[in-house]
DNA sequence: GGCTTTTCTCAGGGTATATTCAGGTTTAAA
DNA sequence: TTTAAACCTGAATATACCCTGAGAAAAGCC
């Protein structure tokens, strides 16, 4: 599938622009509306592959806005988005097929990571496109499971997202900065040092499964994950 | 990409000068504003390919600018500037994009190389762009990794960029105040002196792998990285 | 409700880097 | 040949950067 198309619902302009700009530059073409009717109009219309739903809307329910999609038979999977405190219990009831839902804040990495899991599961793209392979690690996006030559390691969530996202860069630095956007939910307001401490985890359980430093510092420019390519 | 067209929007003088005759320098169609009304404005009319962006302008913030040209759906890639010490407002998400950011103070040649890489990014022109060869010496400018007839060579940030300001401006004659000017920080205040130290180390780290005078003095006038074509 | 895992901060130690300086060497001109 | 300016480079210093362990706080789990 070439650059789905997803539509982004949400009340907030900060986020919807985050989303956005992420989006975008991940390769999908978007739309994005800041109300539930305008939703269903523009749904209607534009027919995207993808919903990015927030459950908070000013004029309606996030829900409200499937269900009146789904009664006029368009059948579009949906990413909710709800916040922390806003009974995410409730969403899981609603969530049908396809579907997915996280709470905010979120890391627009895995939102991506997400979206992709569900277009995955509903538009049976190469099934294959879930496993992310880099140099001698290996990652099974929908079983989050990772592979350093063959041996499985276990990782924390934080762990796992700052290693996908050096992985899908491999061999091009990332500064702390490009680091923390991507990884840390953004609305995280701590300092860099919390990168280093993460790297310093990962390369304590992928160092003793490898004889090359796949995680290089890049001193005064950032970090870089290394694949040894041959050609 | 012939010329690209950069809009900068900064509202202090000097800073648009100083980035005004670098990049044109360089090779862009420069635009200069120094409010975020007027950015909005020209933006809209000159439709730039990108824009060289203070977050602290005196009429309102960088990102309000962003925000209004995206709800237009101008869609122009991003540097941010900011002061080193913004702690205050600096605000996550400004690398999910295509986009960049760099702290005040920078030196010019950081700021080409930046532009020149979110271009490569976002209107995917050849993607090997990202390779400066001059002579025996090859930049991959991703990954920060000098070779020097096949063998990678460690530099330091200072050194890697006094390098890929001499290659990039092969076989032409830099002043030490040219090279101060484009390499250093604008608010550097030392003497030319550092600039013959870091030719001094550079020439240590080069040396051993070239039979050549890679970077030649010429005595009164300044430095030259030297290719020797035979054409 | 307690236990474990995870996240995040912080500080100490170690190393690389930036910058200056001084003494020696080369160069070109007087 | 003499001389002064320009240049080179080793040494010294302060600082920035990075790594890691330890611990507090929060989240997740049984």
């Amino acid at each position: 599938m070439k650059n789905p198309r997803v539509l982004i619902v949400d009340d907030e302009k900060n986020i919807r622009d985050l989303l956005e700009a992420g989006l975008k530059f991940a390769g999908f073409s978007v739309y994005s509306v800041g109300t539930g009717t305008e939703a269903v109009a523009v749904a209607e219309k534009a027919n995207p592959d993808i919903l990015v739903l927030d459950v908070m809307l000013p004029d309606q329910s996030g829900f409200s806005v499937t269900k009146k999609l789904r009664s006029m038979d368009i059948d579009i999977p949906v990413l909710f988005l709800s916040a922390r405190d806003d009974g995410a219990d409730k969403v899981t009831g609603l969530t049908v097929g396809g579907d997915d839902y996280m709470t905010k804040p979120f890391s627009i990495d895995e939102v991506i990571a997400r979206i992709n899991a569900i277009l995955r599961r509903t538009k049976k793209q190469e099934a294959e496109d879930s496993i992310l392979e880099a140099g001698e690690i290996k990652i099974n996006q929908d079983a989050h499971e990772v592979y350093v030559n063959g041996t499985e390691i276990e990782l924390s969530p934080t762990e796992y997202k700052l290693l996908r996202f050096l992985m899908t860069n491999a061999n091009r630095v990332m500064s702390k900065d490009q680091i923390l956007d991507h990884v840390w939910e953004y609305d995280f307001n701590g300092e860099q040092g919390i990168v280093e401490s993460y790297v310093s985890y990962l390369r304590k359980k992928i160092d003793p499964l490898s004889k090359n430093n796949l995680i290089q510092t890049k001193r005064g420019v950032g970090y870089m994950f290394r694949t040894f390519k041959e050609d």
